[in-house]
DNA sequence: GAGTGGTCTAGACCACCTA
DNA sequence: AGGTGGTCTAGACCACTCC
C-alpha cells in the first residue's frame, strides 16, 4: 500500500525519514500509556495496516526502538513494552562490578528524604529554575552488609507529585517512577571524577575521611529525552570498579 | 523434547545469518589490508555481485560496520574504510572532558620505553603467557601544559615486532598502530576505580601523595576482538571528569 | 547525467512459540 | 495449525556528489 497521506515532505525544514516518524508515533504511545510496560504490542503486520506503511518501514522503526532497549522482541512471541524490573534493564544503568565475583545489585537504606530548592548544579542538570521545588533523597547503599556508596538524589517536583507523602522508597527507583508516574527512564549520561572522602560521607559509609572516593553524577532522561533524575553517587571502589565498554 | 533452561536461540551448531556471514568476509577484508582506511569500498551493488547475495543483505552487514565505526558511509560518494585520525574515532575512546571548557587531545611526553615480561595481570588482560614478551610504554600527558595524566601502555611484543627500535612514538598511538602493524583498534572496555596517588605518580603529576586519582584500566581490542593492549592511566580529575552515555 | 547510498515497498520463506 | 518475528530478495524512487 501506498500511504496517501504527504509522502514526500521534502519543502519542509525538519524532514524525517517515515520509519523515524513512525518511531515518534509509536513512542509517544509509550509515554502516553497506551502500551505500558510487559504490554505486548500489535503485531507488525497490524501497525502497519493502523499506519498506513509497509511492514518493512514499521519494522525498521521496531528495530530502532528494541536497540535503544524500549522494546524486547520475540521471535514467535511478538514485541513487548521493555520493564523496568528486567535484570538486563536493571544493570543497564549500574555499572558497578566487584573487581572478583559477579555483579549484584546492593541493599538501600533511605537516611533523609523531602523537598528541597534546586541548587544551581541541580537546576542546571535538570533544566529547570534555581531555586525551583525539587525532592532530595539520601541513601546508603549496602553490598553484603557493607556500605559501599552513598547516594543523593534529586527529582523535578513538578514531574513526581506526591513524591514527599510516600512512606516507603523502594531499592529499585526506575520501577517506581514507572508504576507511579509513567515515567520510563530511557537514558543516563555520567560523570565520573575522583573525589577524597569527606567527613560526612566518610561517617556514613564507615570509612576515613580523605579516602578516594568513586563520584558518579548521573542526569538520566525519560523517553522523550527530557532529565528527569540527578544522581549523585560517592563510592567506595576499593573492591569495586566501574564497568563500561566503548565501540 | 526436555525443554531445559532458557537457551540462546543462536546456540545451533554453526548456523548464522548470511548478512552475518557476508560481515565477516567483509571484516576479514579489513583484517587482512585488502582495504586500507581511507579506501572506498565497492559499489553496494558490486558487492552484491561479487559475495553473489542481494544488494539488502550487503546493505544489512554494511550498516553493521558502520555502526561499530569500522566504515563511514557517505550519500552520493560511496563507502569509506574509516580511519584512526578521525576526530570521530579520536574521541571514541577518549572519555576524558574538562569541566568548563571543550575537550581537546593532550599532549605525550614518553619517559620509559622498553620490552618487559608480562605480569600476571598483563598476562591474564592480554591472553598471553605470564611472563611473556611485551613492550611497556609509560608516558605524561598534559593539557596546556599541566600534567594531568601518566599512562603505562602495555603491548603484546608478538603483534608489535620491531616497537622497540622505534626512536619516536607519536602522540596518536592508534594511528601508529593502524599504520605500522595493520592492526585497527575497534572496542575497548575500560574500568575506573579512585586510587590515593602514589609517590612516584605524584611526582610526575606534580600533587601531592595521596591525592585521589581516577584509575583507568582499558583493554582494547582489534577488529576480531582479541585484546591487543592494555593501558593503565592515572588520572588528576580535578578539573576533568570521565563521560559517558547509557543506553 | 551517471553513480552512489538512503528510503520504501512487496512478497517469499524460515524458525519459533502457543494452542 | 496458525501467528509471530527473522531473513532474504527484488525493484522502485529519492537525495546527494561528481563530472
Amino acid at each position: 500500500m501506498t500511504p496517501d497521506t504527504d509522502k514526500s515532505p521534502a519543502d519542509e525544514i525538519g524532514f524525517k525519514p517515515l520509519y523515524a516518524q513512525v518511531r515518534d508515533r509509536l513512542v509517544r504511545r509509550l509515554v502516553d500509556g497506551t502500551w505500558a510496560p510487559g504490554m505486548p504490542l500489535p503485531s507488525e503486520m497490524e501497525l502497519a495496516r493502523q499506519l498506513n506503511v509497509s511492514q518493512g518501514t514499521v519494522r525498521k522503526a521496531l528495530d530502532s526502538m528494541t536497540a535503544d532497549n524500549m522494546l524486547i522482541r520475540r521471535q514467535g512471541r511478538g514485541t513487548f513494552v521493555a520493564e523496568p524490573e528486567e535484570s538486563r534493564i536493571l544493570f543497564q544503568f549500574y555499572r558497578l562490578v566487584p573487581d572478583v565475583g559477579i555483579a549484584s545489585f546492593p541493599d538501600s537504606r533511605v537516611i533523609s528524604h523531602g523537598s528541597a530548592r534546586a541548587t544551581k548544579a541541580e537546576a542546571t542538570a535538570l533544566g529547570i529554575e534555581e531555586g525551583g521545588d525539587v525532592w532530595r533523597i539520601e541513601r546508603i547503599r549496602s553490598l553484603a552488609g557493607q556500605p559501599m556508596l552513598v547516594e543523593t538524589i534529586t527529582l523535578p517536583a513538578d514531574r513526581f507529585p506526591g513524591f514527599g507523602e510516600l512512606t516507603e522508597i523502594p531499592n529499585n527507583v526506575y520501577r517506581l517512577y514507572s508504576e507511579r508516574w509513567g515515567i520510563t527512564i530511557a537514558s543516563a549520561g555520567e560523570r565520573l571524577k575522583a573525589i577524597a572522602a569527606s567527613g560526612r560521607d566518610a561517617r556514613k559509609l564507615g570509612c576515613e575521611k580523605g579516602e578516594p572516593l568513586l563520584l558518579i553524577s548521573r542526569v538520566a532522561r525519560d523517553l522523550e529525552d527530557r532529565p528527569v533524575e540527578l544522581r549523585w553517587s560517592r563510592c567506595i571502589s576499593r573492591d569495586l570498579h566501574y564497568s563500561v565498554n566503548l565501540r
